[in-house]
DNA sequence: AATCCATGTGAATTTAAATTCACATTAAGG
DNA sequence: CCTTAATGTGAATTTAAATTCACATGGATT
């Protein structure tokens, strides 16, 4: 793998990128690799010179998506120090990958990708656990700083956070672009804020 | 439709039931007909004489769910009469329609069913959206007896309760059944409830 | 009893898609 | 320049699954 030509790497990332950008064009479809061919104008059998099969590309994929959600916590810690300003920022971030880049929600929160092999179920459920870990010691963090509300359950409170992202996703794709991603976050995140309060907060 | 026999009515139910009930399997798997066919024992193409094809099954398979989800809402309005409670029951028949019956909840937040044609997304999506508009009309009952907080919106509150909901069937389809839905209910519950708490209430 | 119809079957057939293969083309390095 | 390896192509081939079809069978109706 670190010993593959540059010129063969940058191809392969074409190519996942390029399903990626089907994947996230609204109307379905299960990903076929004549589209992702036709995408990048080659032939269907050109794509088998940089994967072995078309299940190594959607493996690809979601090694993909397991960069793009870790990069966007590594950026949200660098901008923001307080953990609250860091889930709010994180929200928006997450509004971008449902609503312009790729359908990447999609595909972590459908069965799609995964259908047939339990290994890429098993590898999303690692991404996506991984994910709710990093959300923990992000509200960890923010509890010994007393920004959050210490006495609550990091990880119900993880995956609270994970419930505004993930109906808003679904939302968007069934009703094909339609529903309101934004006014949905900034509708749940009074909400969820009012959640994390610490508890003398209430009284003013 | 209402002058069919009896016996193939159901016929078609079993049908139906049979789908269910392998797409609940934890394994995945997109449905194949002749699964369905073999776990009633009969061959695939007997399947077309209650169905004109795949998809239409597929349909009846989303009216199916639609009539569940409903009946679970209204057996909840049945049984208890304040907003809380009701939306904590609900929780329960959640869980078992995650854990127990087919996986209906997969079903309902993933692309599988829908992948084609646009048109059952579209009916997903009214189905969703009928449920949140039930789920919200609790609401607001409760918020006109002050047992939620009136200053809410019932919206959001509406999509925060699916959003418990959502992610457990994801995670607990996703770990092969592993994830323990009713720790996650019951950590997930208390903060959803302090979210309704009517103002005063907090002082205590 | 004769007929009809709903339901079933197994053996094709169709279809859509992935995959393979024999053959270009091009660029890089000796 | 010649060789080689990487990348591409279009035309098969394979595969998996849905679907059709010609032919039972059994029970209800006349």
């Amino acid at each position: 793998m670190s010993t593959e030509k540059l010129a063969s790497k940058i191809r392969k990332d074409q190519i996942v990128e390029a399903a990626l950008h089907i994947l996230g064009d609204k109307r379905v479809k299960k990903i076929k690799i004549t589209e992702i061919a036709s995408y990048l104008g080659l032939a269907p059998s050109a794509l088998y010179r940089h994967f072995k099969n078309k299940d190594a590309i959607l493996t690809a994929i979601l090694e993909h998506i397991r960069e793009k959600m870790y990069k966007n916590v590594e950026r949200v810690r660098a901008k923001k120090d307080n953990a609250i300003d860091r889930l709010q920022e994180l929200l928006t971030l997450h509004e971008n990958l449902i609503c312009q880049h790729q359908g990447i929600p999609r595909i972590v929160f459908s069965d799609e990708l995964w259908g047939q092999e339990k290994i890429k179920r098993q590898r999303m459920y690692l991404i996506v656990r991984g994910y709710l870990l990093e959300l923990e010691a992000i509200i960890r963090e923010g509890q010994m700083k007393n920004e959050i509300n210490p006495d609550l359950n990091p990880e119900a409170v993880a995956r609270m956070f994970f419930g505004i992202v993930q109906p808003a996703a679904l939302l968007w794709h069934m009703s094909e672009g339609t529903f309101d991603v934004n006014g949905h976050f900034t509708a749940a995140w009074p909400l969820f804020q009012s959640v994390l309060q610490v508890e003398g907060r209430c009284e003013l």
